[in-house]
DNA sequence: CATTATAACTTGCTAAGCGCAAGCGATTCT
DNA sequence: AGAATCGCTTGCGCTTAGCAAGTTATAATG
């Protein structure tokens, strides 16, 4: 039985938050996007203090869900390289959202010039982040 | 010691989850801006099946975070009634992105044109719905 | 006016998820 | 060869979520 046969109702909202409704997912994707995490260990020195059984457990999820994808560095047998698929990258809205939010209600405070190029021309903004990401 | 006081990083992304980022509160905004919820009863009929305690939790938490805000009702002393402050309203668009991604990736299905309004023009869509809720 | 129903919770218990600390096998560096 | 590093895994305790039943206050019903 897959994950998405015990979805809990059609909802798109539901159906997404089933997906990265959780403490740890959208943050991992942060940090790919705006902060170039790569490997296990970037992502470990996430602020907010990740756990290691914890990581590892929402890497092969994410990855079982097509949100990333990981593959061995070829410079360093030891480390796995993971990146983002379109379907992870397409999270970006979700992720500004939150922080156009939380920085208004929550006193959370975005990198300068962040919010500012979001709100001017979400589109631009998008098109431009997801460039960079391919970029390297 | 506030809730803000141990805020895990100063990000924003992060902020608004420690807000949002569980199983039920966007979801009871949702039905709040969408299904016109206003009363326990009319949460607890969402299609995903929140528990009574939890829903009663959720509602205390929310109203204590600016959320939401509760009266009894004029007309029926045992009913409450809820209603989102500007603040929780203006989760709206962080709704709409993972409604987006939801329907584009996991298959959820939104109410006939509600996406389409939301891409067409944003601000526009916020608008109307904003004031859809001031209305009744 | 007594009874029944309804609204909004609360309580108790069990299950699931999160978090910390320690450990492990496979590389790679010195 | 020995030490360090990388990406995990394991074990355990704690917090949060979920289910079922019960409680109080108000309102409708006969």
């Amino acid at each position: 039985m897959t994950e998405r046969d015990q979805r809990r109702s059609t909802c798109p909202i539901s159906a997404a938050l089933e997906v990265v409704g959780d403490r740890w997912t959208l943050l991992i994707v942060r940090d790919m996007i705006f902060g170039g995490a790569r490997t296990y260990r970037d992502l470990l020195a996430a602020p907010e203090g990740i756990a290691t059984n914890i990581l590892a457990n929402r890497l092969a999820r994410m990855q079982a869900l097509g949100i990333l994808t990981s593959l061995p560095d070829p410079q360093d047998g030891r480390r796995m390289i993971y990146r983002l698929t379109p379907k992870g990258l397409d999270l970006l809205p979700v992720l500004m959202g939150l922080s156009t939010w939380g920085a208004r209600y929550e006193g959370g405070i975005a990198p300068e010039g962040v919010l500012e190029a979001w709100m001017e021309d979400p589109k631009a903004f998008v098109t431009r982040v997801q460039a960079a990401q391919a970029a390297d």
